[in-house]
DNA sequence: GCATAATATTCCGACATCCGAATGTGGTTG
DNA sequence: CAACCACATTCGGATGTCGGAATATTATGC
């Protein structure tokens, strides 16, 4: 493949869409918006988030347009732009079920190399 | 707020599988291995990349369990082992071309000027 | 207009990721 | 065993991401 051809700009493209996926505080937001929309400040109550920190990654989802969000008063209303997102999220949750029961894999490389901590939240 | 939740540490693995997708070169990769299993040192060729970087590339899948290998001879192949994979990689590449026919978010803009802060990951 | 609430953005130090170069490892061939 | 081949791992510097504090923006109520 070519380095610039456009089809590697659209593995780019598609790279920068995924990386929103790959924070654990954007997905527990995809999954707060799951069945509707939020405003910002119940989404931070809920997840135990700053208020600063919340914005920055609702900022990025908005930036990859991956959410809308509309005024309502002095409240914002982010939601879900496309369904599909939901279900992309649902198959790579099913895939890491299924990773997990193959081998005794928590245990091993992850812990040792994420530290990093999250707030509570929510259903499985 | 309890920072180590069960649920909270099924968001942090769920991120930590996402940061496979997050980069051009292992999506790239993940659809070479669509439609079976390849030698890593095709693929290098097909993709012209060097051989220590897509072996670090094929290093971080495989340590999430995204691909299986196996020695056959001198050389290695790599495949995907869970189809729901391919599934997911589609259906965001989905929600990628309607994002991009919304908005006019690539077309010209993203290679000389980017509108939004888009990451140039220098050569692919 | 002023004060206040709700949200966004900027700044910056800490930490993580990326890639090439060099080096290591295991299998194959002579 | 020695020389190669195919691949993996380590190292280090550049670059990117994270989150808290401070600051800015946008509405509402008075």
């Amino acid at each position: 493949m070519e380095r610039d051809s456009p089809a590697a700009a659209y593995y780019e493209m598609h790279a920068y869409l995924c990386k929103a996926l790959a924070h654990p505080v954007r997905l527990l937001i995809i999954d707060q918006l799951r069945d509707g929309p939020q405003a910002v400040g119940d989404l931070a109550d809920r997840m135990g988030l700053s208020q600063s920190n919340l914005s920055q990654h609702l900022g990025i989802l908005r930036a990859k347009r991956l959410v809308s969000h509309r005024r309502e008063g002095s409240n914002v209303y982010y939601q879900i732009r496309d369904p599909r997102l939901i279900r992309a999220f649902d198959l790579l949750r099913e895939v890491l079920r299924d990773v997990l029961r193959e081998d005794d894999w928590l245990v091993g490389s992850f812990q040792a190399s994420t530290p990093a901590p999250l707030p509570s939240l929510g259903r499985l």
